[in-house]
DNA sequence: AAATATATCCCTGAAAATAGGGATTTTATT
DNA sequence: AATAAAATCCCTATTTTCAGGGATATATTT
């Protein structure tokens, strides 16, 4: 029996990596070796789904990076098994992952052995996680209850954007056709809501968050 | 006649990957493998380093990374030559890299057959940048210019870091011992050195130059 | 229907930041 | 020794931020 894989990752050097060590494994075929999640899709949408066993995916990807392509594969075609192997470990997104189901993820510094042994494990139709992975994650789920969940409003992250854009008080107000007093209100707000003490933690927070262009 | 390699990067996966593209250049054969710069210089120290013909190495690596290697590897060994390969294309760290003589540079993303040739062009004794990476230095070397050259002092920046931690500036000055009139002329430096509007454009920069823990 | 969250607006007073002028002393650099 | 750069300090006036109190209307959720 031959299982077949599907593998996506920006970097080919890394595919040809893979490529290599699969080599040894004798019951594993590679049907495909993409450079985005979009690709992927791509080929799922044309092909039968039903004859891939794994697909092996990085994280950051142009186009479509991993855990989009994990949250449509598991979406449209839920038997088939994905395992993530990327070297950024970050609580948060394997949370993400996990809420959409990923079969398994391994940091790209683990040994080929490791690998192998995941994969082997994913195909029998268990889970499997790394240890350093589970590590982020329990450390990530503790930050999460100690930070408890900041969430903000679209309105307070546009605001909170004009802020870190170096816009005055009265410069967002004219911009967003409000009274100075209605940015003055967000400004604490936010100010409170994030648990800084002035400007540069609002600006700090809003790079963190993704607001900012640069 | 064997060439010697050593190769440096925290990715065992990577390292795994290059190993077996090499296999299939049998003229190669690759002394050592570590995961971070330190290990490298320890290695040379204790060995003979006119044994090794090439050096490739990451960039992002903890305890040392690629960068300090190169510097370190062509102050000492300025004959072993060094071929990074790494998957963040930087203007500014090319420029670094080509000031300390590196001889090559290849993104990760490359193909194998590239690579294999850029490590056979660096034996030979020429320098081999790939496409990418002379379109990043020539792009980075058109922004320099543009952004002129902005450097602070050491006092700046030590100044623009406590700004940054949402210190006020009699908060600064106490904590630097200096009068707050003093801070205040540094904020006002900042300020139109840096190009900026206020707090917000000063934390920015404190950040993109890398002076907050966080 | 009631409770909660979101978005909006208002006021005061104090603290801090910014813009605009300066100056002096110490430390490199030529 | 002369020049330049860096580090320090001072002053005034204006603008902006921050902290502290509010209020009201509209959605949304329970």
């Amino acid at each position: 029996m031959k299982y077949n894989l599907i593998i996506a990752d920006d970097h080919k050097m890394f595919i040809d990596g893979l490529l290599s060590i699969l080599k040894d494994a004798p019951e594993f075929s590679v049907t495909l070796t993409a450079k985005n999640g979009a690709q992927v899709v791509k080929y799922l949408s044309i092909n039968s789904a039903d004859d891939i066993h794994l697909l092996i995916t990085d994280l950051t990807m142009p186009e479509m990076d991993g855990i989009e392509l994990n949250r449509i594969v598991k979406e449209k075609y839920p038997k088939l098994k994905t395992l993530v192997v990327s070297m950024h470990i970050d609580g948060g997104m394997i949370d993400k992952l996990i809420r959409n189901n990923v079969d398994g993820y391994v940091p790209k510094n683990a040994e080929k052995e490791e690998l192998v042994s995941a994969i082997r494990t994913i195909i029998k139709g268990e889970k499997y996680f790394s240890k350093e992975i589970k590590q982020a994650y329990t450390d990530a789920m503790f930050e999460e209850k100690k930070n408890k969940e900041i969430v903000l409003t679209s309105r307070e992250k546009e605001v909170l954007k004009l802020i870190a854009e170096e816009n005055t008080t009265q410069e967002i107000a004219d911009i967003l056709f409000l009274s100075k007093h209605t940015i003055e209100s967000y400004r604490k707000n936010l100010i409170s809501k994030l648990q800084v003490k002035n400007l540069a933690g609002l600006t700090k927070h809003a790079i963190k968050m993704g607001l900012l262009e640069n």
